[in-house]
RNA sequence: GGGCGAUUAGCUCAGUUGGUUAGAGCACCUGCCUUACAAGCAGGGGGUCAUAGGUUCGAGUCCCAUAUCGCCCACCA
């Protein structure tokens, strides 16, 4: 017997640890379809916060689906190194005990990174078996483990070989803190308070300057030459004069180029070709000398004489304040302007002239473009906007800077000697070759990860069987790392998509809608929300709310909610199973189906039907709600109640039928109670529901002539209690009724109530369509009240008759409308008149 | 500057290829401890679907414009 409340902590515990042992999780079974679906891995030193959980909630729902369906589902679980997140990290900490990343050396710091590995990839583990997914962990992987490894270096080599990857320098985005080059994905732009500095770069031999506005006066040591438009009629003729660099004394000269806006500032631009992208392009139209004027760290260098040492934000006073005391500062006028930061350590990007190496992405992205216009082999976004997003992304592709000044990751397979660079699998046998210093972005690796997961390159492994992967699942912030590298690199590499659909979903915010932060302080630890509510509640919750791709607004209530549903579902459970307490297996029938039985079988099969249509394309919201409304209103207020009165074996087969139905529809979601539950059961289909059969719609359990008939009672029912209500009948009435079933009487508790005329003056006539109740009363007093609200009805039916007739009168609608539309709306037409009809009775 | 999304009940959100009287949860009002559940049951109130046009027999849904909010991309010397 279950217990009265739904205790979700007695319920969840245990269970996952049963599931995994049984190996219930595990891959492999080769007579059956396979379906895979591989894990966003996480970064391993991070903690899972409420959009892994929701991440990995929805995925579990598809797997459980499919592995119920009959499917040999693999969902590979693993984790990512996260190259710049766990190096910061690491270098953090090891700054607090005091210690240097350089002291302890290349071996040393990478020994550390694996022990916090080891410790945090566990808490990781904890976090998933709490969220009950089930994932395959004998197939689990690390972007740093040996086998992804390999094929790392693979694509690498490969690539390079095919000149898709190359070496070169370039203006890259430098984190001056981690000191290391970054993507552009991995700069983000904020507006700051700036200034435009108005410098005068004096005409050689004149008296005549040219103002020139920049934002960054700190990097005028570097300027090889000042820009103006060759449109521009102001300027233009200074082609090929000097102009004085401030401070440093130096000439160089006007350059006419169309970067120089005339529009924009004062139409002249000073050029730094090292530490501005543009200035670089115009540098190298215009042959000019790149001059680096910073160190690694973003410090002043040796170039910038006076100013070694500095920050860049002290060099900038100190400029601004020398200029100013030379006459060189014309005046400074303050601005709002977008400046990159480090999306890791949060520091201003510097552009930054540095030998790094790039993926050539034009012919790559071109590939995708191209594929996403092929519907057989196309990767399939849902909702289908944000295929958008990756095309666009493509459409710009730049080439990408895969090369990090890091040590924790993988070592790009690059070996130097003297001026000869060698890329291979393997170092060169010779002596002398020194192995270049840095790593693979962690997205290099991660964009793999599909293919690389399944044992790519190795021909006789999961890859054969398990790619292309089904469905990919993550969050519309992650397209532009992941989703774009992951579909290049897959139809590059393997020649096809890395997964057939890829559902995206939106973040999760707090109630006021702003992003869960650690700043703001407003996150919400989804294991606090488990112990509090269960997993089941949290994943309902998650992955019901709201559509795909949409953000998700935080609200406890509503997890609360949740809980409430499931302690519903807990107990109309609790009803059948006492009902059920002596049931054998061979009082089990379907046959001799009364008019309710049938009536909740049809409701049954509709929701399987529904559900399953939905659960094929994703719309898990929808599932939810159809299941909740079937659970709540048909299952639990109509049929339990109404089985009440019929306690027969077949009732007990059909309570008992609909419930499996039900927890095995709702064991994606909830796996936890449906399991409790289930094992509960008189007869079950399996040793458990994870591997229990989905129900499949059955036709032949569809009676719509009942459905009808009870849909029908059921409305009559309502009209009843809400007459009697909105009356204040008291338990002084009798009831002159058409309706000859016992189930309504019993329903309405009016079977000793009956009675063929009766003399009480107050009268309430409940019609719908052939049916004619009427309640009778002691309460004259009541008569005018009743009286007005019988008014407000008819003016109501009046006006909703016009409505129909004039509509039924439009012979563009009787003529191009469906069929069974205009039917239904002369039903409702006629049902209206008749209504009518019995209240203008009443009021005469 | 380019693009995307949102705008529906007091709040948070659904709303399928256009087709009954636009739904749910929470909140609210009324009455109930009816032996599955008071974290519940029964009944109820509450929306000119942002605004203005258009297409259509018919628009929350399709088209155009506008407004407000949010996001993404690009530029910003």
């Amino acid at each position: 017997m279950l217990e009265k409340k739904y205790d979700h902590l007695s319920v969840e515990k245990g269970k996952y640890e049963n599931w995994k042992n049984k190996g219930y999780f595990n891959s492999g079974d080769k007579s059956k379809q396979p379906f895979c679906v591989v894990i966003p891995p996480p970064n391993v030193t991070g903690k899972l916060h409420l959009g892994h959980a929701w991440n990995v909630a929805i995925q579990d729902i598809i797997v459980r689906y499919k592995r119920m369906q009959g499917f040999d589902t693999l969902w590979l679980p693993g984790m990512d190194h996260a190259a710049i997140a766990t190096e910061a990290k690491v270098v953090a900490k090891l700054k607090s005990e005091g210690i240097d990343k350089q002291t302890i050396g290349r071996e040393g710091f990478l020994k550390t990174c694996w022990d916090w590995t080891h410790e945090y990839g566990g808490n990781i583990h904890d976090q998933w078996a709490k969220m009950g997914i089930s994932v395959d962990y004998n197939k689990e992987r690390f972007t740093l483990d040996e086998g992804l490894n390999k094929a790392v270096t693979k694509v690498f080599v490969d690539y390079y070989n095919e000149g898709l990857i190359y070496r070169g320098e370039r203006i890259i985005n430098w984190d001056p803190k981690a000191m290391t080059a970054l993507s552009n994905e991995e700069v983000i732009y904020k507006e700051v308070d700036g200034a435009f500095y108005h410098l005068k770069y004096y005409i050689e031999g004149t008296d005549d300057y040219l103002d020139v506005a920049t934002t960054r006066p700190e990097t005028l040591f570097g300027d090889t030459a000042v820009a103006v438009n060759p449109n521009d009629a102001r300027y233009n003729k200074l082609a090929g004069k000097r102009v004085i660099l401030p401070i440093v004394n130096k000439l160089i000269p006007i350059v006419l180029d169309e970067h120089a806006d005339p529009e924009f500032g004062t139409g002249v631009v000073k050029i730094t070709p090292a530490h501005d992208p543009n200035d670089f392009e115009v540098g190298n139209r215009h042959n000019l000398e790149r001059v680096v004027v910073m160190n690694p760290d973003g410090t002043m260098n040796e170039k910038a004489v006076g100013y070694t040492g500095l920050t860049r934000e002290e060099a900038r006073e100190k400029v601004v304040k020398d200029l100013e005391e030379q006459g060189l500062l014309i005046c400074i006028e303050k601005m709002k302007h977008s400046v990159g930061h480090s999306e890791r350590t949060g520091v201003m990007v510097e552009p930054y002239l540095s030998k790094q190496w790039f993926v050539k992405m034009g012919d790559l992205a071109k590939k995708v473009l191209e594929n996403q216009k092929n519907k057989e082999t196309k990767v399939n976004f849902v909702p289908t906007r944000f295929e958008k997003i990756m095309n666009h992304w493509m459409e710009i592709s730049y080439d990408w800077c895969i090369s990090r000044q890091l040590w924790w990751g993988h070592r790009i397979p690059a070996w130097y000697k003297d001026d000869q660079v060698y890329v291979g699998m393997e170092a060169p046998k010779e002596e002398g070759w020194v192995q270049d210093e840095d790593v693979l972005d962690t997205w290099f690796s991660s964009a793999l990860w599909p293919f690389s997961t399944l044992g790519w390159p190795d021909k006789d492994s999961d890859f054969a069987r398990y790619y292309p992967t089904n469905v990919l699942v993550t969050a519309y912030d992650i397209i532009f790392f992941w989703v774009c590298r992951m579909t290049f690199q897959g139809l590059k590499v393997t020649g096809q998509r890395p997964f057939k659909d890829c559902i995206i979903h939106g973040l999760i915010r707090d109630k006021e809608g702003r992003k869960m932060s650690k700043s703001l302080g407003n996150g919400v630890d989804p294991m606090e929300m488990i112990d509090k509510y269960g997993a089941d509640a949290l994943r309902y919750y998650l992955t019901t709310s709201v559509a795909n791709g949409t953000d998700l607004r935080f609200d406890e209530e509503k997890i609360s909610a949740t809980w409430n549903f499931i302690n519903k579902l807990w107990n109309a459970s609790r009803y059948v199973l006492m009902n059920l307490e002596d049931f054998k297996e061979e009082d089990y029938t379907l046959d001799n189906l009364a008019s309710q039985d049938k009536w909740i079988l049809t409701k049954l099969e509709k929701t399987i039907k529904v559900v399953t249509k939905k659960m094929e394309t994703y719309d898990l919201n929808i599932v939810g709600s159809e299941l909740y409304s079937f659970i709540w209103n048909d299952y639990c207020d109509a049929y339990i109640e109404m089985s009440k009165f019929k306690q027969d074996a077949t009732t007990k087969s059909v309570l008992l039928y609909v419930l499996t139905n039900i927890l095995k529809m709702m064991h994606p979601f909830m796996p936890y109670v449906t399991e409790e539950i289930y094992q509960m059961l008189p007869i079950k289909d399996a040793e458990s529901i994870m591997i229990s059969k989905y129900p499949e719609y059955n036709k032949k359990l569809c009676y719509s002539e009942d459905e009808q008939e009870i849909d029908d009672l059921l409305e009559l029912i309502t009209l009843f209690r809400n007459k009697k209500a909105s009356n204040n009948v008291a338990n002084d009435f009798v009831v002159i009724s058409n309706v000859h079933n016992d189930l309504f009487n019993k329903m309405l508790k009016i079977s000793d109530k009956l009675v063929d005329s009766s003399d009480y003056e107050g009268k309430i006539k409940i019609t719908f369509k052939d049916y004619v109740v009427t309640i009778c009363y002691d309460n004259s007093s009541n008569l005018k009240e009743e009286k007005e609200k019988l008014e407000t009805e008819k003016t109501t039916l009046i006006s909703s008759i016009q409505r129909r007739e004039k509509l039924l009168d439009n012979p563009g609608y009787v003529s191009k409308a469906p069929q069974n539309i205009v039917e239904g709306e002369r039903e409702r037409l006629k049902l209206e008149k008749e209504r009518l009809k019995v209240v203008e009775d009443l009021l005469r």
